[in-house]
DNA sequence: CGCGGTTTTGATGATTGTCAACGCAGGTGG
DNA sequence: CCACCTGCGTTGACAATCATCAAAACCGCG
């Protein structure tokens, strides 16, 4: 059966071969998971404010972490990947500090926070590999910030593309003959915090530029060096080692 | 002495009386701190990018941390408060995702990465109480990021002022009668992602609209209850208790 | 008194948002 | 099979927000 090129079927897990400690962190938190579950897309995993016994330690697919305003708009936080942990950093206040909700089918596994707050105390490498995933999550939500903050809609794209690529890459996706991005310009706006119109015309001038494509989910980066320049990306923040 | 209004004097310090857990928190990680330290005002404690081997706990002035982009722009990220740990999150890699400089004198104390690690395997609180600093910090980035992605000038500053009102309040600063706030417009602008002109317009329109008035580095809430409308504040979000 | 940093204001321009419209593809139901 | 609907991408015209440039006033400080 020929894939849809319209349809998103890119659900990225995660295979960590190359950094041997990495791979063993990551299975010292799954060994305190439950089973694995299965959620679809446009299903909420988790609303803001929610008490939370247990975080969720994502194996496949796209979601994304988002708050919602009064007045209906919508900033996301993050785009977890497989490998990550949502929720790590909520675990101490026990509610969750945005909601979670899955853009493709995901596979995910929940770990109890009573479970990591035992294991913590007998085990100093989980404690480890807990504040390892706390301290990516938030080393990514701080570039967010500089992101909105700081930088124009063209370089906040462009950034952000440029850190799917590494961070997709960081799980041995390949990203070279381009990689799927499961989005609408409409969700990718409310990541950078633009209006789904004004994305669309940043995708224009990207392209026109010959430095990156969108078209059908699918994100081709066509020169690199000068993305990384338009974007002034450093990959320092996406902690992978 | 007479303090000169124009001097900045505001060095708030934590005495959490009415919270009794938070303060048994603060001293069992307090407690793992070496001897306090005095920093003065412009001094940077911290670069981004340092290998670091402590956390600092705060215990009395103002400080920020922010990020540095290579057009040299500048976005400040947060401003720990007494009670507030710095590089908390960053304890797993062991370097500082953001620099941190004073804004006053500051008063505090390291507390060395290895002893949190050891403590946390042997008194389960001390975790607890570590990642309730983290749980606190990432908190307000994410509000931080929302501000700036989703809200209007207008709201994003006064969101950021019932910020600190709450935040101080949280540690018995009082505030009904003004608080200081150390700040330039400057500074105020960079961590709201806005050019210094604009943030004073913004504070000409909350004094002609009689919510705020900023002057001489004392802010006054005249009409929160407006205020919070304006900027559309809950403070769910600033853990306390 | 003059200097440097900060606040304030006006005039102007660039960036980004809003409104409206159209095309396109997929899905649904007649 | 086709009419219809819906969601998404695309574009244009226009408006609002915010930035930039320039200049003056203010104030603490040497």
């Amino acid at each position: 059966m020929m894939a849809d090129p319209r349809k998103f079927t890119a659900t990225p897990s995660y295979a960590c071969g190359s950094r041997p400690w990495v791979e063993d962190e990551i299975g010292l938190l799954r060994a305190l998971s439950g089973h694995s579950r299965k959620a679809e897309a446009h299903q909420t995993l988790v609303y803001e404010n929610d008490a939370i016994s247990e975080v969720f330690l994502i194996h496949k697919g796209w979601s994304f972490a988002y708050r919602l305003l009064p007045n209906g708009s919508r900033q996301i936080i993050n785009f977890p990947l497989p490998g990550d942990i949502v929720g790590s950093s909520d675990t101490a206040s026990g509610r969750a500090s945005a909601s979670l909700e899955c853009l493709s089918d995901v596979i995910y596994s929940p770990i109890p926070i009573a479970a990591i707050r035992e294991a913590m105390t007998s085990d100093m490498r989980v404690g480890k590999a807990f504040l390892w995933m706390i301290n990516r999550t938030n080393s990514i939500t701080i570039e967010h910030l500089v992101n909105a903050g700081r930088r124009s809609a063209l370089a906040r794209t462009a950034h952000l593309v440029l850190e799917f690529a590494t961070r997709l890459s960081n799980i041995n996706v390949p990203i070279e003959q381009g990689f799927e991005l499961p989005f609408s310009q409409t969700l990718l706006a409310d990541a950078l915090g633009l209006t789904p119109i004004h994305v669309n015309r940043i995708f224009r001038q990207l392209r026109e530029d010959n430095l990156v494509t969108f078209k059908a989910g699918v994100i081709r980066i066509h020169d690199r060096k000068n993305l990384e320049k338009v974007a002034s990306f450093t990959p320092d923040y996406l902690i992978s080692d």
